[in-house]
DNA sequence: TATTCCGATAGTGAC
DNA sequence: GTCACTATCGGAATGAG
């Protein structure tokens, strides 16, 4: 079987893979994202014929009753995070749902995913750009419009490659610095518990 | 002193560098290139004037008064080979003289080097082509056309980045590759002389 | 185009 | 469109008693 059908083994027999499995009923399985992009990262993966719908020919009528699985995905993912970090300022972690525009695995499947992007395996542009261009498809986008440029894979590529932009600063291809950017931001946040 | 000018030291006081120096009188020094990029790379640098002509620049009669040393040199290069190496087959050693169209080092420098190019120090795709294209000038071309290109400093650093090309097969870019033809080439002509 | 160091970029193969 | 591996490509510094 090809890489790309890597999530099927999961939605397919959930109890199989307990130990990255955070949640599951007849409609969903929420994961662990194996190559986490930020200190939390899950992914939501529908069980049904949704699972071979491309995300960016979601309907409403397919992405609405996903909705309060999305939320408790998202408080999920909040809690998880709490247990290993806490706020230097009281401030509440930011927990992002969204869709790439032209995934590379073939089972649909919902990020979600804290806002920091400080992990040892966000290590290219491209992984920067899938989360900070709008490669990254926001649930509340859904549905794209008829004319949205995401629709066409070759846009969808060109985002991946385009230079980074963080907080309105153009970086160009420098990861190594996007990314020292991006651990002191969380740093100066977030302190670990020890345990 | 920048590193354009390493050379100097050789061509003001060859007395000081014997072990790297063949040769010597008041008109030219004969070296070993530091990062020979074959089995033999010599240097002839003359010690005049000329040592700050650039070389797409050079008249007939500055280096006409050169051919005996170039001759001379070419002499001593095919000793020091065969110092190393014996043909399997009988043929003569191929030693070529040329300049560098756009040198990075500022003093007049003629490569006296065999045309085998198989040696660790040759290692990018820059070394390959400023031995192997037009950027390297032959004694015999000298003086250039008033129209040649390589006049400009453009089109010869153009020649650098240009695919590699070796008895009529594109390499791209591929020096792998291209140094595997070059070892295979020749380790089926030349055998090393143990010592 | 001197080298060397570092880092960004690009192609490949995975079953 | 994944990752991991390898290799290629690209800029910057290089000294200085």
């Amino acid at each position: 079987m090809s890489f790309r059908y890597a999530l099927k083994p999961f939605i397919t027999d959930p109890k199989r893979h307990s130990k990255d499995v955070l949640f599951y009923d007849d409609k969903v399985v929420l994961i662990r994202d194996k190559f986490p992009k930020s200190a939390i990262h899950l992914l939501l993966l529908p069980r049904g014929d949704l699972t071979t719908v491309a995300p960016a020919k979601l309907t409403k009528e397919q992405i609405d009753p996903l909705n309060e699985y999305i939320n408790l995905a998202k408080e999920i993912a909040s809690n998880e995070f709490y247990k290993i970090w806490k706020c230097k300022n009281n401030e509440k972690v930011k927990i992002l749902a969204l869709l790439h525009s032209a995934p590379s695995l073939n089972n649909l499947h919902i990020h979600i995913i804290s806002d920091d992007f400080h992990s040892p395996s966000l290590k290219t542009k491209r992984h920067f750009n899938s989360f900070q261009s709008p490669f990254a498809i926001m649930i509340d986008e859904i549905p794209l419009d008829e004319e949205d440029m995401r629709r066409g894979r070759n846009y969808s590529e060109s985002l991946l490659k385009r230079n980074m932009q963080l907080h309105g600063d153009d970086y160009a291809g420098k990861i190594k610095v996007v990314k020292q950017k991006l651990q002191s931001e969380f740093e100066a946040k977030w302190i670990r518990i020890i345990n």
